[in-house]
DNA sequence: TGTCCATGATCAA
DNA sequence: TGATCCTGGACAT
């Protein structure tokens, strides 16, 4: 279940493992065949990540593959010989020394040129790429009604961004989440995309997500670390019930678009145009 | 064994 | 806005 910073990771791992190799490809499963069967026996390129999207280049081979995880998408990496396929395997790499298995992505297939040009023409820039251009963030952001948590999870916005960073750089920033796009100030919005960038460099490094400052961790407050399943310590996602940090008060949660928003009602609220 | 849920996104209405 | 898709893990029964 991935955000932009496990995109790149896997992005790096399939370079790191396959990149210069020729590689067996395949679909145990068989919705991804007539494609495997076209890169079977291929020198792997590069992989690369834009948001949450990956790219993977084959030598002679126009197209690249393109995969995006949705929530339940799964990459697993093994050495040596790949074992029997369990489970639904959508796309099987192998090579002399290692394999790698996809299972349940929401897109796996093959991408023209032309695709992946209005691919990347339609998302917004990506914190953790070199060529993000956060202007054109700004841009599609800074009219709009939408509050300022949905216009976060919009890929056109910042690619990569998912339900923990918007959450977390919201409470970082202390902004209240239903606050409108349009109120946003220019400086807010640059404090945002630099913190983005830093909060994902770390977690990409890390392999896990971190926001909490050293000041404010439960350990300094005086209370047991608390790590949550998703492997990192965080201000506000899926504390809800729990107190906040900073001011004591009670996390709270709210279905927005679907998705679950927890913020804290007291550090994040408003004093301008909130979406009502 | 079944149900719900998830770091996501698209499609129809 | 709601239904739907993808898969597996957590949790309840």
């Amino acid at each position: 279940m991935p955000e932009g910073h496990i995109i790149h990771r896997l992005a790096d791992t399939v370079s790191e493992r396959f990149g210069g190799h020729l590689v067996a490809s395949s679909s145990p499963q068989g919705r991804f065949r007539e494609e495997a069967t076209r890169l079977d026996g291929r020198r792997l390129g590069r992989a690369e990540a834009y948001g949450k999207h990956l790219l993977v280049g084959f030598a002679g081979l126009p197209e690249r593959v393109h995969v995006h995880m949705g929530l339940a998408g799964r990459f697993t990496f093994g050495d040596g010989r790949a074992p029997e396929p369990s489970g639904v395997i959508r796309w099987r790499m192998t090579d002399r020394k290692s394999y790698a298995d996809l299972r349940g992505p929401a897109a796996c297939e093959l991408f023209t040129p032309e695709q992946v040009a209005a691919l990347v023409e339609r998302l917004g820039p990506d914190p953790l790429r070199a060529d993000a251009e956060p202007e054109r963030g700004w841009t599609r952001l800074h009219r709009s009604k939408k509050s300022v948590a949905s216009l976060l999870m919009d890929q056109r916005i910042v690619a990569g961004v998912g339900n923990i960073f918007r959450a977390e750089v919201l409470f970082r920033h202390r902004i209240d989440p239903m606050l409108e796009g349009r109120a946003l100030a220019r400086p807010e919005w640059d404090a945002l995309w630099s913190d983005l960038g830093e909060l994902m460099r770390r977690a990409l490094a890390a392999r896990r997500i971190d926001t909490v400052l050293p000041e404010h961790l439960p350990e300094a407050m005086g209370r047991p670390p608390r790590v949550d399943r998703h492997g990192g310590e965080v201000y506000v996602y899926r504390r809800d019930g729990q107190r906040c940090y900073v001011c004591g008060s009670v996390i709270a949660t709210e279905l927005v678009e679907g998705r679950n928003l927890f913020f804290c009602p007291k550090c994040q609220r408003a004093r301008r145009r909130r979406v009502s």
